[in-house]
DNA sequence: GCTTAGCACTCCCCATGGGAGAGTGCTAAT
DNA sequence: ATTAGCACTCTCCCATGGGGAGTGCTAAGC
């Protein structure tokens, strides 16, 4: 909104950088006295009260109750985030500890990429004492690298899918047929000729633009062989990782058990998390969401940071972090930021020899 | 202890129960005249009160402060775990909708173990409304059923181990050597031939006998062999799945947020839960662990209800209820036991065509 | 006209204290 | 051996009131 920038001139702008900044750092409500005081402005309380009048007309600020000092508003954080947090603050990149620590403790981890994002909110949770959140990629961000067949017993097969991010998914198949070793290398031959390089989501759709076409083709060895892969595709999903909920517990803001019953029950419904990360799946770069800005519910006192990680240009999944609305949104957003290139050198050093040419 | 048994008459052993038992249903002290009155005594408040105060000097019951009603002590519940929950009370079988919500649950998932004990502790813990918990089988409880290996990339190759328990495991490997994939499905061959039946365990061990003995014997395929089969095997763990800490937090116990954040870590430190179990892999049957005989500090005010699930006639895992001493032992008891056996006939039905005699 | 000092006012927070309620232990009577 | 009666203890709840922090408004000052 450019046009609330223009609404405040440079003090009010001070003020409320001021009160958002004592805010985050400290969950009480900032008074007048207090921000002449620790913020040295060269005004008397009383014409920084008028200022903070203004700002909660203007919804930046909002009062507890008459007789307390000014919270921020989300429109008031959301105005910080886009406005004043860069120019007010020398962002100060003490990452070099967040590189290394994420180096010594993913490096080993390349090639299972589950692990390695399950690390990885570990890593943001304790850096950030805020959720750490992961979401390894879905269909449309996976590319198969391979696929590997062999029976598994009598009438089950087992199926290996390895994409190029790292992602090792195995089935068991129970099927009506019985292949012998030999049939399951060939198919397995023919679907990674056929498919490899794809994603998943292509390969479902042309799975399925296959099978209406040429019900009429009956190879038989083709035809079971799409309906073999057909079975492993269609549950592919994305996982989701959540950690550091001992880190957040110990914010005030959860110094009430219905907030943590509250949080705890959303996070645990890994649909709902799914539903709410998907929707920045193709964005650019770090989104920030603020408290009501979000679509569910009970994460309206929350903020999410995250951004995509990306195999080759085309985003993979997503990292974050998820806190409270009165969130130190400098350092997280750094935090994420890093996090998310880091994944993606990641995967790029590990996909490069792989990638195919289309 | 049997003495403690015969210290106790009829009427002693009555009341300890109605203690008990209001307690687990309500967790308010319990006052000798409620006592009385709920459960038709024939004798006035004031005997009763005689009664628990011999009761509270052995120390099978305790009061919060003077004047309070009377609360169970952990002896207090050991004692009703072993003498009484069972003669006193019916064991209703709610059990067929416990059976049927796992068959429901977990029938398609039985080839792999990992989501089937993750969506258990699901089922145990909407169904306890404690947490549920389980272990799947570590290195002496997995049979390796089969190893499967083929290359990967240029420098790398793909182990995929099956169990007999359903359990799936990938490994990537960097090898220095490159083999090609008719040496890695001979090595393959051999592996198969030679390790499968064994335990992990077992063939851990094997290894490192076989390595130290046959320093000399340079079949070069064969050591190849051995010391690709030890890289995977060295990795071998358990897993733990825990589910349901928002049933729990909906008990009065945890209205206190410590008691949250002490949980919370508790449960999210994988390795002090592993050490917790893996004492009672070995047991028969369902063991009950009751607040203070725990060994963790912080979960000295839980109970652990557990039980291991078999694969042939030989533990594999556990699966178990976490929640709060005050806890319904005797539904608990049998949820487990129900949930533990219906595993382990999962696992039977999976691995009896391979299960291989010796 | 902007800034500020002064002041009355509002509201939260917390310590205090008293009363109700529940339950006990003891004693004396049955 | 059991029980009625009673004094006593302790928690919980609620009402009360003072202290403190902060506001909004008004009127005076630059």
């Amino acid at each position: 909104m450019p046009d609330d920038r223009d609404m405040l001139d440079e003090r009010s702008i001070k003020v409320l950088w001021a009160v958002i900044h004592s805010y985050i750092n400290n969950p009480d409500p900032v008074g007048s006295r207090y921000v002449t005081r620790k913020y040295a402005f060269d005004f008397s309380p009383a014409t920084i009260r008028n200022i903070m009048a203004d700002l909660e007309d203007m919804g930046f600020l909002s009062q507890p109750h008459t007789s307390a000092g000014r919270i921020p508003t989300d429109k008031g954080y959301r105005f910080y985030v886009e406005n004043l947090m860069d120019e007010m603050e020398e962002n100060v990149s003490v990452h070099e500890e967040l590189i290394e620590s994420l180096t010594k403790r993913l490096d080993d981890l390349r090639e299972d990429i589950y692990t390695l994002l399950d690390e990885t909110t570990r890593t943001l949770s304790t850096h950030s004492h805020y959720l750490g959140i992961a979401v390894s990629p879905g269909p449309d961000g996976s590319t198969l690298r391979r696929i590997e067949l062999f029976p598994y017993s009598d009438d089950r097969i087992a199926v290996i899918l390895f994409t190029n991010e790292g992602i090792i998914k195995h089935k068991i198949l129970k099927n009506s047929f019985s292949f012998s070793r030999n049939d399951l290398n060939k198919i397995a031959r023919y679907l990674n000729r056929e498919f490899s390089g794809y994603t998943i989501k292509e390969i479902r759709r042309c799975l399925f633009d296959e099978m209406a076409r040429d019900k009429a083709l009956c190879d038989s060895l083709i035809s079971r062989a799409l309906s073999l892969c057909g079975d492993v595709v269609a549950c592919y999903g994305s996982n989701v990782f959540i950690s550091g909920l001992s880190e957040i517990l110990e914010l005030p803001e959860f110094s009430d058990v219905e907030k943590v019953k509250e949080l705890s029950r959303t996070i645990e419904d890994k649909h709902a998390v799914i539903k709410l990360i998907d929707s920045l799946a193709n964005e650019e770069g770090v989104q920030v969401i603020i408290g009501t800005e979000n679509t569910i519910e009970e994460m309206k006192a929350m903020s999410i940071i995250a951004s995509t990680y990306k195999e080759g240009d085309k985003p993979a999944g997503v990292v974050g972090i998820i806190g409270p609305t009165r969130m130190d949104y400098s350092s997280a957003i750094s935090l994420v930021d890093v996090t998310a290139r880091y994944l993606t050198k990641i995967l790029d050093e590990g996909g490069r020899q792989w990638r195919r040419e289309r």
